[in-house]
DNA sequence: GATGAATGAGGTTTCATTCAT
DNA sequence: AATGAATGAAACCTCATTCAT
């Protein structure tokens, strides 16, 4: 995934490479073709089976390379999980970079259910951020189990964890400063502790989809829990029209 | 399995206990005795290390008893933390129980930090049933981290995590429904709805604070978390005096 | 081996058992008649062997126990020839005990081919203890180039050799100072230093032998080399009539 | 193995270097060079650490130059320790060529600890030489305790070590009978049965020595053990000054 | 000649669980 | 009821070696 093999095979960066940060030399392209074959095979396994059940030879099988070739990539198991981690915040830091499209088109295809949600246009973002997370896991309920499994109890998991949570508060943050600043939401509590409560609020509602075995979208679950805590987290006022 | 619910039911012992809903003949209170030092010494065990860590041996050993009288008490190592499910509930009916002393006693204890969740009497009983289960878990940080992890992946402690969950989430609603009643809480809102929302956040403020590694008290993290959902819940009109 | 399954099964220690030192409840025979099966399997698969190309479940399939039962027994691999040094020990202090038959008797059986080794009684007790040590090793030409190759790269084999050494020369110190005291060996050289360099002579001829293709005998070899010693470490004067 | 003995033979290269016996196309001293980094590199680390630590990609990384280079010098990893031995000869034959300096230089520096080492010319001879090879094993007991170990149990090295004991037997025996010839040890025992006795006890100092922990000098243990064995092998009468 | 990605065999060890005593 | 010896499944990861580039 997101491997650009759009990149030609001329090794000679004749002319023009200059826009493409991405591998260039074919021994590095092939390297990377292989750890993603490794890491999309993991993925799937993980998303049908326990992650104990799921052997390394299993993955190497399904990505059709020889046992020992997973640790040249990853250094045990659990690095396929911290890889995940990595992966979204690349996932979402390109959604965020300027210019990127954003995931603002996907929405207006979800009818505001919970009527709550109708925040200003910083609020949306934010919301369409949490969304678009939402969808990308609700494909992997199972692996979500997982991923929040080991974040709890895996040294290793739960490092790529943090860091990849800090990064996600740190854009969040960067996003209700935005939205305070605009009147959208309440300004007597610091950034950082909405952040916070909202992460957390996110949490609760992927955990709890996450062990549920009803077929209700996570999107809805997390809708639904945000539209209840708007009120407290909206600005006093109305808001008036913002620029 | 092997739960021995005997003992609350059956009051009158063998012959001269009747007033005593303990364990009756010597035998069984033997048993119960046992089990409770197995008990006590996983968790303790269970505190410290993590799930794999701990050896069956090393809490037998523990409990000064042979490795193969475990299994007389616990069909298996993730029995004990089903168990330790059950005992939730038995505290926290034991705590409901018409008059049991109830926890309120040691709310005045705790200044209103968040200043939020100053609601009626009804709320007030749900947040101190809530803080009372902080408090218990606020011990054993990483013995809560376990729980959780298990909760996700294990489907024996998964099982008994969602029928605690269930009987907790009931007794919620009843004193939800009770609160809607007397105009402390929102009544457009099924109670139904109020409380997973409420489970929610606690699930979501738990989750959080089993991985940080501040020492900050789950009870603040939880006042916290429910100042914020405060005005999403309560009634809209200001709770006029009621009773 | 030193099993002693001559001991009854009688468990009460009635009145005939206060001269045996020897495992006593079912249970222990049991445990030492499991670990003699592990041992002499091993030993014998080692003589045939090389130490890495002997599996542990070869050991217990060759001993008819469970693969784990090993790992009750010896804490990993390289214990079983810990345990052959301490055997070694157990079987010299046997050997040397007071009242203990000793070696003695064999040795007539043995014409002395090199002519030299002609001390007095002691120093023949010194040799017939090298000589019993050879026969036991005569038959494991092949173990015996594990042990000395474990010795010096394993460290924990390698402790348990030192520590074996350490009594091997304690004991033979003993019997030299006897010697040099009844005049058979030169007493201007401290009984250290002619423990040392006999076993020294002792060690480099096993070397040898143990890496030869030849089928000498290995007590030919070492009587060859004490022969050879023999005039630097007699007494000088001859031997009057010693006793 | 891919052993270019080539470079001592072939002393005219290409087209005008007879005089240097050294490798003489550029390619061939290149050759000559990687070779020897890779030898030092896994020398030092084997010095440092036990074999099975030492990795073939340590070496490689050691000697700067890419894994795969490895095969292309040692055809596996065992080939580094015989070459080890095949060095050692190489080294030993150049010391005893014919108007080569020879060791005898070093010997006056050290003064005749153990007294009984005052041979003639011949015997003094036959002592520097093993002096020397203790001296060159002197700075890397841990590697010469390797060696040993890998002579008992590895075929490939106990074939290289064996094929250097005959080499190194060979010349001890020539020396020895010119020992004998002239008069320095004792005629009545064959110059084979000497060397192998002589090289019995070097083997066993080595291995002791090599065991040891104690900082002593292999030089001086080898003394000590040669002093002792002295009178048993000199010539009967006193040496008579042989010219 | 140099490189390093790919390979896959291979064996130790742990530990929950059983069951005879 | 208590015990603890016996069991054996299960899988990770390393690393020497190959070989295409």
């Amino acid at each position: 995934m997101t491997s650009d093999d759009s990149e030609l095979e001329d090794d000679r960066g004749s002319d023009c490479q200059n826009e493409a940060p991405a591998p260039v030399s074919r021994r590095e392209r092939r390297r990377a073709e292989t750890r993603d074959r490794l890491f999309a095979a993991a993925v799937k396994l993980l998303s049908q089976h326990e992650f104990d059940s799921v052997t390394v030879e299993m993955i190497t099988e399904a990505a059709d390379v020889g046992k020992g070739t997973f640790f040249n990539y990853f250094s045990n198991k659990e690095a396929i999980v911290s890889y995940y981690f990595e992966a979204g915040i690349q996932m979402l830091a390109a959604t965020l970079a300027p210019g990127a499209a954003g995931p603002e088109e996907k929405e207006p295809a979800e009818p505001p259910k919970y009527g709550t949600s109708d925040g200003g246009p910083f609020w949306r973002k934010i919301i369409s951020i949490v969304h678009e997370s939402a969808e990308r896991r609700h494909k992997e309920k199972h692996f979500t189990r997982t991923l929040l499994s080991l974040s709890l109890t895996n040294p290793q998991v739960r490092a790529a964890n943090l860091e990849s949570r800090r990064r996600v508060l740190d854009i969040m943050r960067g996003l209700i400063v935005e939205a305070q600043e605009h009147g959208e939401l309440r300004s007597d509590v610091p950034a950082d502790a909405l952040a916070d409560f909202m992460f957390g609020t996110y949490l609760g509602a992927l955990y709890m989809w996450s062990q549920s075995e009803s077929d209700e979208r996570l999107h809805d679950v997390i809708d639904r829990a945000y539209a209840r805590i708007w009120s407290g987290i909206r600005h006093d006022e109305p808001v008036e029209l913002t620029s």
